[in-house]
DNA sequence: GTCTATAAGCCGATAGAC
DNA sequence: GTCTATCGGCTTATAGAC
């Protein structure tokens, strides 16, 4: 189950040259538990809401997932690749220096943040509602997603020819997830830019041309 | 009911010396509150476990609150004036030069992180659960209590001699709040240690006596 | 694999006695 | 101001028909 559930995955994020199918029953139900989870969080969305607008009922959300908690696990996976390649993309696409390319990544979050849907980094929501829940599979999954995030933060700082990648990453990542959750709780998305500017201001510093 | 409500607060941090009465009632209440909503998160926590806590029924209860919301509200807003005070205390119990105490709030943060029953910061998880109630009293009140600590921020950075005082303190605290949430997804404090370097390092490099 | 129906219990909030 | 008792509705999860 585990397996084929990690197949679905990638198949939702745009894998779709492998052999195996997966059901689109399962594909309707993270879909819609994806949209509900991180517009109104866990506790407040009932698994009759998520069936509803999967369009089945609840007896078949059943079988296709054993529990809630594998169901918000699973919305959680299917946020992390997307998640991740746009990050990417955003470092890819930005010219100039280093310095200006991570400072992109924020002014490219800063955009996002502005959407009136949006409502802060769902990895982070999810994992200060379950708090509570140390060993639960959606911290672990949210862990291991920040994790890549800043795995991939480390090489490019790396093939930048930065001082101290792996801290390095950190920072800057802490600088991203500090400014989303400032910016949920003021709703003013200039912290976003503060932010970037701090990232920024770090990489700089941390370079090779750098006297310090 | 809010002038009330309001003097209440002011008694719980330490404000005595003042004419007016509290309901000994509804202290415990707020207490069973606090320790609950924090502990377990806010849809997490029942009224009835709350009036259980402090040792009453329901009824009596929502004769002192109105509503679950506005005790949310009173939640934070009776830990707002204790947390502001430990991170003043913090910084002015250190030594050292003015980054070095900067980055001892951080080391403060490290210890108190690692209390097996630390769940992060309760303002941002509150906020966070709440996301998809921006006008929440309890929002408010959040977001109330991080604009107090970054003006306190402002305030010592100003005194310090740095540059742009209210860019470097939303910077400072996006950090704190950054190694909050992330610790809460890794259970890694060594993360609050990092992002105090990062700290640290900004506020240096603001200093007149930097050649930035 | 999908349906209808319901179990068994918890939710926030309230009524009325004292 | 505190009590007992309870409302109507919603919760996760399951039973049995097809």
């Amino acid at each position: 189950m585990l397996k084929q559930f990690s197949m679905y995955v990638h198949s939702l994020v745009g894998i779709h040259n492998m052999k195996t199918t997966v059901s689109p029953t399962k594909i309707a139900i993270t879909e819609a538990a994806n949209k509900l989870f991180y517009a109104k969080g866990i506790r407040a969305v009932s698994v009759d809401a998520i069936a509803e607008k999967a369009g089945l009922t609840k007896k078949t959300l059943y079988y296709h997932f054993k529990s809630k908690d594998l169901l918000i696990e699973a919305y959680l996976q299917a946020r992390a690749r997307p998640n991740l390649d746009a990050f990417k993309s955003w470092f890819e696409d930005a010219n100039g220096s280093l310095p200006q390319r991570i400072e992109a990544i924020f002014s490219n979050l800063e955009v996002h943040a502005s959407h009136p849907k949006w409502r802060g980094c769902g990895f982070l929501r999810t994992a200060g509602e379950l708090a509570h829940l140390p060993g639960h599979p959606a911290i672990k999954a949210a862990s291991n997603h920040k994790k890549n995030v800043e795995a991939w933060l480390t090489d490019i700082l790396h093939d930048g020819g930065c001082d101290n990648p792996p801290l390095l990453a950190r920072q800057v990542q802490m600088l991203i997830d500090g400014a989303f959750t400032i910016v949920l709780v003021h709703h003013d998305t200039a912290y976003v830019r503060d932010a970037g500017k701090a990232a920024a201001m770090l990489v700089s510093a941390n370079l090779p041309s750098s006297n310090h």
